[in-house]
DNA sequence: TGTAACCTTGACGTTGGCGTAAGGTCGAAC
DNA sequence: GTTCGACCTTACGCCAACGTCAAGGTTACA
């Protein structure tokens, strides 16, 4: 008797996303996760979304190395987005909508400009790198002809 | 009397890289910068490379979000580069230089592959970004049209 | 009805990357 | 030769982001 169709132990997000247990936990106590519903027993038991929250959460812990508590705002933004998506219909509480998706737009915004600044430093470092690596090869030919050079034969 | 022509204090490295003193002494402490030469009364004395070693560490800690541990290996091989390039001539210890070479070829390659990686998730990362960024501009202008709708005028 | 696998909360431990305070020394100026 | 800011070492403190027990409850299945 699935107490909720399709719906995954903790242990198999864990196992799904990578993370462990504990992790999981902690970001629900830390806010990044709503609590999921419960088995009549107290089991955790989540839901598809919560696995893509925390594919996301990872990634931009990952990409940007920032806070998790910065990351709560970010994701908090991806929820004002569902919400608005969901209850679409906006009979009601147009300035509050407003306020919600003003709000989203700034934090995205702002995770817009961290990922185009770092792209940018990015490339810089990428094209040190290359040069450095041709720097490199070219030392090892260097290399390579001075012992030609230094024992043309040997044996 | 200078010490040392150009040689700079713990205070103005500190101010100029934008880190603290205590920081500084930390990487010392963990290797990742050398001993700096000294003053008589053992105030530490720092050199201009000193202060761009300390400007990559923090680009790689913020860009790569790596541990200071794997930040070593690669200001390590930095450190290789500068030897090569200085006692360039290689009148001795061929193969020891090659050796070198290699750890360091090595270790720049693996720091490009890091990066190629996070700039490839990076750009997925600001396509959807993009994508919600247009949504949200949308919904807007959506908010707009019902609020005109709703009192086409006031006053 | 047992039992193995899975889960619960609680609480203390760990690691990295520094912060910070204490007590003493150095350097340059007066 | 004293003053005062910059610096020294030593050492404990702190926070984030979990890890790691411990002691017990739950579930599914035979």
């Amino acid at each position: 008797m699935a107490e909720k169709r399709g719906a995954l132990q903790i242990g198999e997000v864990a196992q799904r996303t990578g993370v462990t247990q504990r992790t999981l936990r902690f970001y629900e106590e830390k806010g990044l996760l709503h609590p999921p519903s419960r088995m009549d027993g107290g089991f955790r038991l989540y839901s598809e979304e919560d696995v893509q929250r925390v594919e996301h959460i990872r990634r931009l812990q990952d990409l940007l190395g920032i806070s998790l508590a910065d990351i709560k705002e970010m994701v908090d933004a991806d929820e004002v987005l569902r919400e608005l998506r969901s209850q679409y219909r906006p009979e009601s509480a147009i300035t509050e909508k407003r306020k919600q998706l003003e709000k989203a737009t700034a934090v995205t915004e702002a995770q817009f400009a961290i990922v185009k600044q770092k792209m940018e430093q990015m490339r810089e470092m990428e094209t040190q790198l290359t040069e450095r690596l041709r720097l490199f090869t070219r030392w090892k030919q260097e290399l390579d002809e001075l012992e030609k050079k230094a024992a043309p034969t040997r044996g």
